[in-house]
Parts: structure tokens; sequence; C-alpha cells
RNA sequence: CGCGGGGUGGAGCAGCCAGGUAGCUCGUCGGGCUCAUAACCCGAAGGUCGCAGGUUCAAAUCCUGCCCCCGCAA
């Protein structure tokens, strides 16, 4: 089919490549406008469109998508289908209605949960054992449209948003190739999602990183997890910003017993650190606001005492 | 020129402001103790203090320039 890609991180380009190699035709990719990031606030161009003057495929970065400029641009491009991953934007009507078999977007999650922009984030915060990606035709609601097919995957115990997010990908760009084959057959049943089911994964914001000691030490590592490599998981000590980058739950509670945040050292292991309901949390792996990351139990060494309490 | 922290034996830090003695917690190696141990005791090796200039009788420490690492912000 003859395709207009809508999409701009690294989970949208396994899509575009699966979607390449099984012989479509990419007319375009559109993709959210270069920001300035990084040290130095130099531009950073999104992950597809990286993708596309590889490959030769032209480029669109529109600031605005909803005032029929976009629309009118991509209907003279006459392609058969609108796929989006991850393009980061709702689409009007206008779009929506633009191509003969509509728009189809893949989702990182088992939809109608973790419906927004951090699906593959919030399921790991949660707890879930396992996840998944959704192929739906795409609506004028937040990933509100009927789902064509869906792919489940396991979450490993020590899967990070940044292990997940790749297989995920990878596997949405499978599942997106095969809904399209379908597709045209009719083989497919659009099945309507279960409204009292639905849950919102919203965006992550840099304070979702702030770990609250009084959480227990399973739900602080899930979101660990979940917010590794980004917001992470912070706390302070002394003032100064400390990122918790590896930790385990800790069996042996050996955290002293006061308040929560109170850590103490456990030789060439790591740091103990009491948090809610009883549980403790062993820290192995940090990084010091302006410091390289280090083991845990190095940061110790540098500091001139034993126990000490986070979160101050 | 967006804001800021930092480069000191293998690791993480102190020392710098008030120049002169290389420190701390670990690791490594050797020895000892112990049923045993990531525990404890004794001893040892290992450092051009990021690089280059300057000031000084004397620079890790003061001044100038450069290189590198990182946090914030985005």
């Amino acid at each position: 089919m003859r395709i207009v890609f809508l999409g701009t991180p690294a989970f949208a380009v396994a899509s575009l490549d699966a979607l390449a190699h099984a012989g479509h035709e990419i007319a375009v990719v559109v993709a959210q406008p270069d920001r300035p990031a990084g040290r130095g606030q130099a531009l950073r161009e999104p992950a597809t469109k990286g993708w596309a003057r590889a490959k030769g495929v032209p480029v669109l970065q529109p600031e605005k998508v909803r005032d029929g400029t976009l629309a009118r641009e991509l209907a003279s491009l006459r392609p058969d289908l609108l796929a989006v991953a991850a393009y980061g934007r709702i689409l009007g009507k206008d779009l929506l209605e633009l191509a003969p078999h509509g728009a189809i977007n893949v989702h990182g999650s088992l939809l109608p949960k973790y419906r927004g922009a951090a699906p593959i984030q919030w399921a790991i915060a949660e707890g879930e054992a396992e996840t998944g990606v959704s192929i739906m035709r795409m609506d004028e609601g937040l990933d509100t449209g009927d789902v064509l097919l869906q792919r489940v995957l396991p979450i490993g115990p020590d899967d990070t948003s940044e292990t997940l997010a790749p297989r995920l990908a990878a596997l949405g760009g499978e599942a997106l190739v095969e809904a399209l084959a379908l597709l045209p057959e009719g083989a497919l049943v659009p099945v309507r999602q279960d409204e009292t089911r639905a849950t919102l994964a919203r965006i992550l914001a840099k304070e979702d990183g702030r770990v609250d000691f009084a959480w227990s030490a399973r739900r602080i590592r899930d979101r660990l997890r979940a917010f590794t490599p980004w917001p992470g998981a912070m706390t302070t000590l002394d003032g100064r910003t400390v990122k918790l980058l590896e930790a385990v739950e800790d069996p042996a509670a050996s955290a002293p017993p006061d308040a929560p945040g109170a850590a103490v050292v456990v030789p060439g292991r790591g740091l103990a650190v009491r948090c809610g309901d009883g549980t403790a949390l062993l820290v192995t792996r940090l990084q010091p606001e302006g410091k390289p990351p280090q083991a845990a139990v190095d940061f110790a060494n540098g500091l001139r005492r034993r126990n000490f309490t986070f979160g101050t």
C-alpha cells in the first residue's frame, strides 16, 4: 500500500522499518518539529526523521496539524492509508478521513488499558506482569478507536522502559504489518473498547521521578524500572539530588526501622533504605548530582558516615 | 556564548577559601585469627593531584588558557 506515516520517536521507527520491509511504499514521514534539547540546547531531530533521511523519504514537520494545511498536503499524495505510531498529536477528522483505508494506529498497550502518551512506562509502574500492543482504527478521541488486533508481551521482573520499549516497538511493527495484510480482505473485526476498563497513561513529568519512601519498596522499584531512563527515580541527600539507578527489594529488611528514607550501608552490597509497610529497598547503583553513575557501595565509601536519611 | 557541579594511587571522597607535612572509606597483594565469612587484626604495594603556562623561596592549594565527565533546563 501507499502509506503516509506519522510518528516521532524511536518506538515509531520500528513500525516504519517493518512497513518498508513488508514492501509498503512510504510516501512521506510526518514527525514533530526539531526541538532544542541536551546540554547547550542544540536542535534534536526526531528518530523517524533520521530514518527518513537515510532512506530518502520526504519529511514533514508541521507546527500545526489542525489548520487544514497538513491535510491538504497529504491528500495530494493520494495515500491508501495513514499509519500512526507515537506521533504525539490528536488528529482531526480531515486527516482521519483523508485516505480510503483511514488511519491505523500502533499503540504500546493492551487497550483499553493505558491510553495516552506513556503506556509502556505506566504498565511497568503499575507492576503489570504483561502488556502488549494494539492496532486500532483511529477516531477523534485519545486512543479510543476500535481495536483490530492485539499482541501480548510479558514484562520481565527486571525490565525497564529502556529494555521493554524496543521489544514492544518491534512487536508493534509486526502487528501493524499483519493488520495491513488482513485489512483489505476484511478479515479484521473491529472491537469496541470497553470504557469501564479504560485507564489513562498520562504523559510523564519530571516530578513523577521523585521517590516517596513512604511507598512500599515494591512500588518504588516498579516506578524506578518504569521511569528508566526518564525521568528516573530521584531523591535528595543534604539538599543535593541523587538518582537511584538500580535497586532490589531487600528481603533482609536490614534498613533502620526509624523514618522512611533512613538508610544504612550494607558492606559489599549497597544501601538499605527504609520504605513503607515495613519494607526495605537495597539500592545498588545510583548517581549523585554532577557525578557519573556509580555503585551505591562506592558512593557510601565517599560519605563519611555509615547511616543517613534520604529525602533530606 | 542557557544555569550549575566536578576531574586527587584501581573505586568513591576530604584537603583548596586563610600556599610549605598525600588524608578517609573501600579494593588489591602478603600474613594472622576463625568451623566459617562480604566479619576482625597486622603489614605492603600503588599517586606526573586532568593538560599547559604564570606568580612564589615553595603550588593539589593563587592567576590565565585549554581538554574531559556530569546534574539542571529543553
